[in-house]
Parts: structure tokens; sequence; C-alpha cells
DNA sequence: TTCGCGCATTTACATAGGTTATCCTTGATA
DNA sequence: TATCAAGGATAACCTATGTAAATGCGCGAA
């Protein structure tokens, strides 16, 4: 399964990791090692329940994820979106609060690490500890965004927003073009990511398509954002925003050594 | 200034931990002495600064603070409420990725932790940096509810979902009674807290009251929740989901080691 | 004592967004 | 080829919540 081709799965994680912080040659190799047995988990599936705990955490080789709640009512709330490179569970394998679910939304590949694991590799590798710390302030980050978003912002800016941010992470982790990406997302999804109705979701879309924001072709699910200052401007994106969350262009050191 | 009377200011740190996990007496130590020296922040003063990077972390020793960002249209949204006990800038203390800032709603105390500080206790104190991560994914959880509480809910159940959710915390440190607290909140900051109009707090504030679910006296700005039970319920407010953050009740071996 | 300011309260009115229902397209399945 | 289900699009109507403006109350400053 291991190759040494220069290509292969763990390297969407290094690259991420090493936008912020210097991995040592063992730590690349540890990471590699991790990332040799992967599961797929088809659309659909849950992949952490909630309440159901799990003792493992899991690295997201390929698509898309979502965590979400769902309330009393009925509804669901989606909390977040989980992209490729991105690590889910390892709150939940420490302490038993896993109080939302993550499921695919589309076919995905994970690598899976068990709690063990993930401690000991903490007490042994003082960067990938770091990485790990890092990657929860990112998300965390992405939470506070979120709830602005729901918070102070309506419809029309709401989704602007949020397609700006996707695009965004998208790029971080090379799954997007300048201004475009495969988008894997009904409009109930993003009814439930934003707190909006299916039907006002709809409305605002073409709205968007209207303003010649954006173009998006339901059969081939690609989103392209024609004017991407305009819609920051008319949404309130802050592109410094994610620019801090581990943009490729910052030198590691720049980044580290700071303050 | 220390002393030994069995009541010191690291208390509230330790027993909040102590909920979760094992702490050695050596453990303990350094937690008294980090909490040694200690600053008082003036009502309405800001303690961390949007953009302003900090390199320390803080205990929040007394009082009430908020978490917020401002929007480019002037509009604030609170992002979470910082109470006694809890810890807050180790994420900006290690990263520069502080975007939001962070604000004294009261008087408060506060214990500064210069970043090296928190590094080194990290590496030496096992436990110790498990508690920290410990209170990341609390507070993770914490915002995830309010992500919910801002896309799922209406007015109504916004408002006392938080109400309980501060109840329910408050009483972890020993900072409420049963069903009573003291509020120290003004309308506007329920409004940028739950993203209503404080025209639309002040009705949903009174619809509560004419329900018989609170009493709310803006005097002493004492607050009773007459009807956990039914205000629960009514607000889709799920006891088990902070019950997992540290509820004193549980032992921690039992919370550990589950699994 | 009075002034002024912050905060709570209320009313009248405006609108963003929710609800319900129908129809269309497309693609999978029989 | 017919059927069915999922997702998208639209229209008519309804309501929760926002906006604007005025009023009152308490409290600190002069």
């Amino acid at each position: 399964m291991a190759d040494n081709t220069g290509s292969n799965s763990a390297d969407i994680f290094i690259a991420k990791f090493s936008s912020y912080i210097d991995l040592s040659e063992q730590e690349q190799e540890v990471i590699e090692a991790l990332t040799q047995n992967s599961m797929t988990v088809d659309e659909g599936q849950d992949i952490i329940l909630e309440s159901e705990k799990s003792s493992s955490a899991y690295l997201l080789q390929s698509g898309w994820a979502i965590r979400y709640k769902v309330v009393p009512d009925g509804g669901r709330q989606i909390i977040s979106f989980l992209l490729p490179g991105d690590i889910f569970g390892f709150r939940e394998s420490l302490f038993d609060l896993s109080d939302d679910s993550v499921q695919a939304l589309t076919p995905i590949i994970v690598h899976r690490l068990p709690a063990e694991k993930i401690a000991e590799i903490c007490d042994s590798f003082t960067n990938l500890s770091l990485a790990l710390t890092w990657a929860r302030a990112r998300e965390h980050a992405i939470l506070a965004e979120q709830i602005v978003r729901l918070g102070r912002r309506n419809a029309y800016e709401r989704l602007g927003h949020l397609l700006l941010e996707l695009l965004h992470r998208l790029q971080l982790v090379d799954k997007a073009g300048s201004s475009e990406y495969y988008l894997p997302l009904t409009q109930e999804i993003l009814a439930d990511t934003l707190g909006l109705s299916i039907v006002h979701v709809n409305r605002t879309l073409r709205k968007l398509r209207n303003d010649k924001m954006i173009e998006l072709d339901p059969k081939t699910r690609r989103l392209r954002i024609l004017n991407k200052e305009a819609l920051s401007e008319r949404t309130g994106y802050d592109q410094s925003f994610l620019d801090q969350l581990g943009d490729p262009s910052r030198s590691p050191q720049e980044a580290i050594g700071s303050d």
C-alpha cells in the first residue's frame, strides 16, 4: 500500500500543517504511517453518531462531510462542513461529549486514529501536538464565523459569505480553482446550514445569480463566483479571517516565530 | 499573598478540572502558583482586542466577560460568555488568529498566563495539558449549541435556552442557586448574543414573564427561573448537554476511564 | 434639586423570511 | 417505456421579527 512516488495520501495533511508548523522528517513519517489504511464511507452514512461514543479521531482524505445536530422538533442544524484535510472526532475521542453527529455528504475516504494512538503521538511529537492544537483553533474560528453569519447577517449575506468561505477553504487544499469549485450541496443542506428555509435559499440563490455574483449549474454542481471582490464587499466577508488559517504562502517561520 | 486557609483563588479552577480530571498534588500547586497574581479589568474594558496579538492566556477568576466580533455595518455579535472558572486567550496566544475580542461585562479579576508558561506547563504536566484540552472541548460544545440556537430556534426558545444554559454553567462553579442567579446583561447584550433586536428581546422577555417562566428584576438583575422543567421542554434545552461539561457529581474516574 | 443619560417599555408600522402547495426536470428502476 | 423519487423553481399568502419613535424611570453629576 505504501508508495514513495512523492504523491501519497499523507500529502494533504503534511501540506496543511506545514503552512503553519515545521514538521520534522520523523513527524512527516508518522503522518504517512497514519494514513496508510483508509476506509471509505458512503454518501449519507453517519460516521459519528450523536451520543455514541467513538474512541477514534479521523483524518478526512477526500470528500465532504457535515457535523450536525438535530433539534427536538425534528429540524437539523449543520454546525460545520468538513473538507479534505480536516480532522474530526478527536474531541469526542478524549471525552464523552460528542453531542453532534458527523455524516458523509459525498462518498468519503477517512483514516481512523484510535484514541491511544493520538495520545501517544501527542506525547512524543511536540509539533504534531501543536498541529492538533492549531487544527482545533482553526475549527474554533470557523465556528465563530458561523455564529456571526447566523446572528448578524441576512439570507443574501449568509449565502454569499458561506460560498466564499468554502472557496477559500477548498483553495487551501487545492480543491478549487481561482473562483470555481465543485459544490455537492443541495438547497436543503444550505438551508440547514444557514438557518433558512429551502424556499428562501432558492430565492436567494436566484438573486445571487441575477446580480451576476455567481453561476451555479445544478447538473454538474459546479459553482463559479463571478465577482469575488463585489461579493466579499456585499456580504462582509473578511479575506483575512481565513488567510490566518493556514495560507500556504506564509512561511512557517514567519508564522510561528512572530510576536 | 499565598494562603493555606483552604479557600484561595485557585479553588475554582481546581474544582472545575477535578470534575473531569484527577490532578496530582503537584499539579494543584502549579495552578495555585499561577493564580497568585491577579489583575482587575473594569467593566467595558477590552482584554483582548481584535487583531491585537496577545501572547497570554487568562484564567477568569470572577465576573462576566464576552467574546464578540463586530461586523462591517457596525453591528456586534457576541460569540460566547465567559464566566468565572473559564479560560480564554490561549488559542490566540499560540497562533495569531485572535479574530474576536474579549470585553469585561462587569468588573472582573483575571490571572494572566504568558504563552511560554503555558507551553512549559503542558510539556511537564500531562493532566494539566489534558485539562486544557478538555476546556477547549467544552468551549467547542458551547459554540455548537449557540449555532443551533441561532440557526434553528425562534426568539422565545433562544432566550429561554440561553438563560437555562447560563444557570447551568453558573451552578457548576457555584455562582447560582438552584434556579436563580445574578444576570448582569442588558437587553442590548442579549440582543447581540441572540441575533435579535433590542425591542424583540424586550417583547420576548415579557412573554417569558407572562408565561410564568421567569422573574427578572431589572433593579437587582436577579433572574429566577420559575419552572425549569417547562422551560427546558419549551425551548428544547437538553440537560445532558452541559452535564457532560463537568458536572461535579460525576466521579473523575468514571468520566475518564469510560470506554 | 435638577439635568441628562442609560436602560427598559410600548406602540405603530414595515419587511425578511417561513409555509404550503404545485409543477418541472432528471435520472434511477422496473 | 412507464413509473417514481429527489431536487429544483415559483407563486400566494402568512408571521415572526425588525425599525422608528416616543415615554418613563432611576441614578449619578453638577
